[in-house]
RNA sequence: GGCGAUAUCGUCUAGGGGACUAGGACACGGCCCUCUCAAGGCUGGAACACGGGUUCGAAUCCCGUUAUCGCUACCA
């Protein structure tokens, strides 16, 4: 065996009957830092057996999702539809080797002797003894064309494994009952054909949601019997919503789509989710992807449901807009920027140094790259709106806050340099004057050039605005006032 | 119902017999900084589900109870 074979083989199956959830994406992630750290492939399986509920959209929602978390995989996509030959062989060779055996019980009737058992308030169990026939009585079936259903034999005795996160789980094997791998229309049921491709897959280490441990026991058992060596397993805790229940539309967004819509960065999505479940045993939350891979282990997965916490993600991403390199971060705020109808991509590149330094300003005040657009527009239109309550609350006496932004526009104009320090000499000078504090002046100032009680310095503010807006803002501001002093 | 999994602050977690007066982060409150808002710094409140064992000693090991979740399909 080459050194090739050796390498760890993961998985991340999904079945494309929607978008990428962040459950999901949490399972590929787990297995794509699983494969980077230990110099493993990383493969993709698309479960489209299930035609009826299998969209292509969906499909390229998932690889879209994964594509923006940088999840990228190794090796071709393999679509599960494309193997059902394999899985309806393998099927047939359980049935040569008397692993499986045929059940001529039409479904109808399985269906009518559970509802009936239910409404006695038992739990229905196939019986193996249903199902066995002579061997006269098989062939006279088959002869005539009578469809049948291949079930496997559930061996004596108890399955256990040693599970990456669990430790040990066993299940005894009477707990079990035969259960269906070919249905009788020919197409095979779930878990054949999961561990029918994991072996073509040369699968070495199944890392999936915990939902799925009681579907260990038979895979297992199917591996034996198919011949193949089961490869590890490991079963990684739910995501669950605010309210403890499973992650649902009700949740609001549990897509990864949707939080890339939200204006999240894929980095911030990833460290959130990678610490959902999992920790590095030290102190460290804010990791890049590099680091995340060196300290990923899987002895750090936890055994218990995590909470989806946005508030969480929403300051991690917070931490990343901060953190980002500016050259990194304004061609994904750009975009966005332009969406808006704010600027052109062209008008940003023009002033490329302008608009690094507004991003500076922005971001800091910004969780998410929404809150930057929704602060941008002053700085990229002439004009501005006022607040109402930023009005009454700065420029309550009209009068006298527009004497203070008439004087405030004068010294602002006779500045032979328009630059923050020049302007904040000139203006705490003109607040000494008054015998007025700073705050004064660049309150009502504030309103004047953003319309709002919030924004960054001031001084900054008038610098990014630049000279020419900022005066015509101050021209505006008194005008404003002055008419609605004259009304009143 | 049966089987399985899980259980530390509101949330994410550290902890794997004595280092625990249970640590960190988010969220929340206070203070500092300050032209506002953030960011940042400091700081406060806040948890071992319950009951039995084992042990000199238990958040940590064992058993039970409870609660939650999952599976229990000719769905995936």
């Amino acid at each position: 065996m080459s050194s090739a074979d050796l390498r760890p083989r993961v998985r991340f199956a999904p079945s494309p009957t929607g978008s990428l959830h962040v459950g999901g994406a949490r399972t590929a992630l787990f297995n794509w830092l699983y494969a980077r750290k230990y110099n493993g492939v990383f493969l993709l399986r698309v479960e489209d057996t299930d035609r009826a509920r299998s969209t292509d959209e969906s499909t390229r929602a998932i690889f879209d999702g994964l594509e923006w978390l940088g999840l990228t995989w190794d090796e071709e996509v393999v679509y599960q539809g494309a193997n059902v030959a394999r899985h309806y062989a393998d099927a047939h060779r359980l049935l040569e080797t008397g692993a499986a055996y045929r059940d001529f019980t039409p479904a109808s009737e399985i269906e009518r002797l559970r509802a009936e058992a239910e409404a006695r308030g038992d739990a229905f169990r196939f019986d193996r003894s249903m199902a066995m026939l002579s061997d006269a009585e098989t062939a006279a079936k088959l002869a005539a064309g009578e469809p049948y259903a291949i079930r496997f034999m559930v061996p004596d005795g108890v399955t256990e494994w040693h599970d990456l996160v669990h430790e040990r789980i066993a299940f005894p094997n009477k707990d079990i009952e035969d259960f269906v791998i070919l249905r009788s229309d020919g197409t095979p049921v779930y878990n054949l054909a999961v561990v029918s491709d994991d072996i073509d897959m040369r699968i070495t280490l199944v890392m999936r949601g915990d939902d799925h441990i009681s579907n260990t026991p038979k895979q297992i058992l199917l591996y034996r019997a198919l011949g193949a060596t089961e490869p590890q397993f490991g079963h990684v805790p739910m995501i669950l919503g605010a309210d403890g229940k499973k992650l649902s539309k009700r949740h609001g967004a549990t897509a990864v789509g949707d939080y890339q819509y939200l204006g999240l960065l894929p980095g911030a999505m990833v460290n959130f989710l990678a610490l959902l479940g999992w920790s590095t045993g030290d102190d460290t939350e804010v990791m890049t992807l590099p680091e995340l891979i060196a300290k990923f282990d899987t002895h750090g997965l936890q055994k218990k449901a995590a909470i989806f916490d946005t508030k969480k993600l929403e300051w991690m991403n917070g931490q990343y807009l901060a953190l980002t390199a500016l050259d990194a971060l304004a061609p994904v705020v750009a975009p966005a920027l332009v969406k808006a109808g704010l600027t052109t991509a062209e008008a940003l590149d023009a002033r490329r140094e302008w608009f690094h330094g507004l991003l500076d300003l922005l971001r800091i005040r910004s969780r998410t790259i929404d809150d930057i657009v929704r602060q941008a527009p002053p700085y990229f239109q002439p004009t501005v709106e006022y607040d109402p309550e930023a009005v009454t609350k700065q420029w309550r006496d009209a009068k006298a806050a527009a004497e203070i932004l008439a004087a405030t526009r004068e010294r602002l104009a006779a500045l032979p340099v328009w630059e923050p320090v020049a302007m904040e000499e000139a203006l705490r000078h003109l607040a000494e004057e008054l015998s007025i504090s700073g705050g004064k002046i660049f309150q009502p100032l504030r309103v004047a050039l953003v319309g709002l009680t919030v924004s960054p310095g001031i001084f900054d503010v008038l610098q990014y605005v630049g000279r020419e807006w900022s005066l015509a803002r101050l021209d505006a501001a008194v005008a404003y006032l002055t008419a609605d002093s004259s009304a009143a």
